[in-house]
RNA sequence: GUGGCUGUAGCUCACCAGGUAGAGCACCGGAUUGUGACUCCGGAGGUAGCGGGUUCAAGACCCGUCAGCCACCCCA
C-alpha cells in the first residue's frame, strides 16, 4: 500500500487554519469594495508566450520556475506564476480600457522554486490593479488602501513601505549602459550572479545581497540621476501624498523588482518577522504592458499580495481566529432527536446567520456534552424527555458561568433574537 | 539550481556503547440513574519517511532517495 503525500511546494490548508485564513479574505473584500474595486475571476493556465512576453524573456521566473507543459494538442500552456499577466490579457481581449478599471483577484499561483518557509511552489496571491489613470494619485490610492488592509489585519506595526521610481523604458535604458559601462570596468569584482546578469538583466545587480557588489554600487551612478524631469516630478508628488495620509517609507533606490513591465513607481512591503523570504507585497506601475498586448495605450499599476505569507506574519504576531458554532444541540433519545429535527429546520430558517451544530451518532448526555464543550459552541441546546413532552428547551451557557434556563419552544426565538443582537454589537 | 541541518505515535519530543520503542498533550471509554470544563482510572495508537548496505543483531552506523527547515538564489 503506497501512501500518498502532497508534492513538494504544494502544502494543504488544513481546518484549523481555513478560519484565519477566511477573516483574512473576508476582511480583503471589504476593504477591496470600499475603494471601489470589482473581482475578476481568470484563469489558472495561460499560453506560455504570454507570461514570457509580459514578465521578461530573460527574468527568473521565465527561465527556471515555470510550470509548463504541451497540452494534447502540443501547445505551450503555463501554470500561471503571477496574475497581471492574465489580467491584462482579460482587459485586452473585452476591451475593458475604454473607461478606467479597478480591480482585483486571489488566487493559487505556481512557482518551481526550492521551497522553504514562506516560499511555495503552489502558493496564492491577492493581486490588485488599476487600469487607466497615469497619475499619482493611482499610485497614492494603491497604497494607502493596502496599508488600510495591514490596518484591518493588526499587521500594520510590522510592516515597512520601501519605495522607488525607476522611471520610463527610455531613462532606463540610458541608466543601464551607464550602469554597465562603470561595472564593467569592475567585472571582476563581481559575484558570479551578478557578471551574469550584466549581459541579460544589470538592473537587476542593484539589488544583490552580495556585500562585495553592494559596496561596489555605492559609487555606481545612481538611477534617480537618469529620471526626466516629469519622472522626477512625478515621484515627488507621489511622496508628498503618502506624507499627507501618514504613511511612512523608505526610498530605496535599489529597489528595483524581478519583472520586466513596471516603469516608474515600484514598491514592497517587508517585514522583519518572516526570515528570507519578507516581502510580503509588491507592485508597481506598468503602463507599457497593455499596448504590448496589443490593446490601447492604457496606464495601468497594481500590487500583489502573498498570502501565505501575511499568514504568517499574521500568526508571528499570536493573531488567532478559531470558528465556533452559537448552539450544541443535544438530544436525549431517537425519539428527542425527531422532535427536535423539524423545530431545528425552522430555526436556521428563521436565522440564517446562526451557526448550529447537531450532535449526531446517539450517545450518552454525558458525552455529548463533552462534544458541545469541545466544539467551542456557545451553547448547549439540549432536548431531553422532559423537555420534549412539555414542548420546552433547555439551554446550557458552555462559556460563561450561568444557569442553565428552561423555556418554552415558542419563547426560543425572542431569546435568540436576543442572543445574535447582543453578540453582533460586542 | 548550490551549501547546510533535520526526519521516532495526530502534535511536541525522549530513550539507546547498535540488542526488536517511551513521555506529555491530543484522542476514545469509565468514575450509580439526564449535563461539559478540573481530578482520578483505563484504552487505543508507531513494520522509527522510504529503499538498500554493514552487523549474529540497526530507529540508532554507511549510502541512496523523498520531504521539511535555514542560508544563497528568487520573489509574493
Amino acid at each position: 500500500m503506497t501512501t500518498y503525500r502532497a508534492i513538494r511546494g504544494m502544502v494543504d490548508i488544513l481546518p484549523d487554519q481555513t478560519p484565519l485564513w477566511q477573516s483574512m479574505e473576508t476582511a480583503a473584500l471589504e476593504v477591496l469594495s470600499s475603494y471601489g474595486y470589482a473581482e475578476i475571476r481568470l484563469p489558472i493556465i495561460e499560453s506560455t508566450d504570454l507570461f514570457a512576453r509580459s514578465i521578461g524573456e530573460v527574468t527568473d521566473i521565465v527561465e527556471k520556475e515555470m510550470y509548463s507543459f504541451p497540452d494534447r494538442n502540443d501547445d505551450s500552456m503555463t501554470l500561471r506564476p503571477e496574475g497581471t499577466a492574465g489580467c491584462v490579457r482579460a482587459i485586452v481581449q473585452h476591451n475593458l480600457a475604454v473607461t478606467t478599471q479597478r480591480l482585483w483577484y486571489m488566487g493559487p499561483m505556481f512557482r518551481y522554486e526550492r521551497p522553504q518557509k514562506g516560499r511555495q511552489r503552489q502558493f496564492h496571491q491577492l493581486g490588485v490593479e488599476a487600469f487607466g489613470v497615469a497619475t499619482p494619485d493611482q499610485d497614492v490610492e494603491l497604497i494607502a488602501l493596502s496599508r488600510q488592509l495591514w490596518r484591518r489585519l493588526g499587521v500594520d506595526d510590522a510592516l515597512q513601505l520601501e519605495i522607488n521610481s525607476i522611471g520610463s523604458a527610455a531613462d532606463r535604458v540610458r541608466y543601464r549602459q551607464a550602469l554597465v559601462d562603470y561595472l564593467s570596468g569592475h567585472r571582476d569584482q563581481l559575484d558570479a550572479d551578478s557578471q551574469r546578469r550584466l549581459d541579460t538583466n544589470p538592473l537587476r545587480i542593484l539589488d544583490s545581497k552580495n556585500p562585495e557588489t553592494q559596496a561596489l554600487l555605492e559609487s555606481a551612478p545612481a538611477l534617480s540621476e537618469y529620471l526626466d524631469t516629469e519622472t522626477q516630478a512625478e515621484f515627488a508628488a507621489l511622496l508628498s501624498q503618502l506624507d499627507l495620509l501618514g504613511v511612512t517609507y523608505v526610498v530605496n533606490p535599489r529597489l528595483v523588482r524581478g519583472l520586466d513591465y513596471y516603469n516608474k513607481t515600484v514598491f514592497e512591503w517587508t517585514t522583519d518577522r518572516l526570515g528570507a523570504q519578507s516581502t510580503v507585497c509588491g507592485g508597481g506601475r506598468y503602463d507599457t504592458l497593455v499596448a504590448t498586448f496589443g490593446g490601447k495605450d492604457t496606464p495601468a499599476a497594481g500590487f500583489a499580495v502573498g498570502l501565505e505569507r501575511l499568514i504568517l506574519l499574521m500568526q508571528s504576531l499570536d493573531i488567532t481566529v478559531t470558528a465556533a458554532a452559537d448552539l450544541y444541540v443535544v438530544t436525549a433519545d431517537e425519539n428527542a432527536y425527531r422532535h427536535s429535527l423539524p423545530r431545528l429546520d425552522a430555526l436556521r430558517r428563521q436565522f440564517p446567520d446562526l451557526d448550529i451544530v447537531q450532535h449526531l451518532g446517539g450517545g450518552s448526555f454525558k458525552s455529548q456534552f463533552k462534544r458541545a464543550d469541545k466544539s467551542g459552541a456557545a451553547w448547549a441546546l439540549v432536548y431531553g424527555e422532559a423537555e420534549v413532552s412539555a414542548n420546552q428547551v433547555s439551554l446550557k451557557p458552555l462559556r460563561v458561568d450561568a444557569e442553565q434556563q428552561t423555556i418554552a419552544d415558542g419563547e426560543l426565538a425572542t431569546f435568540l433574537a436576543g442572543y445574535l443582537a447582543e453578540a453582533h454589537s460586542a
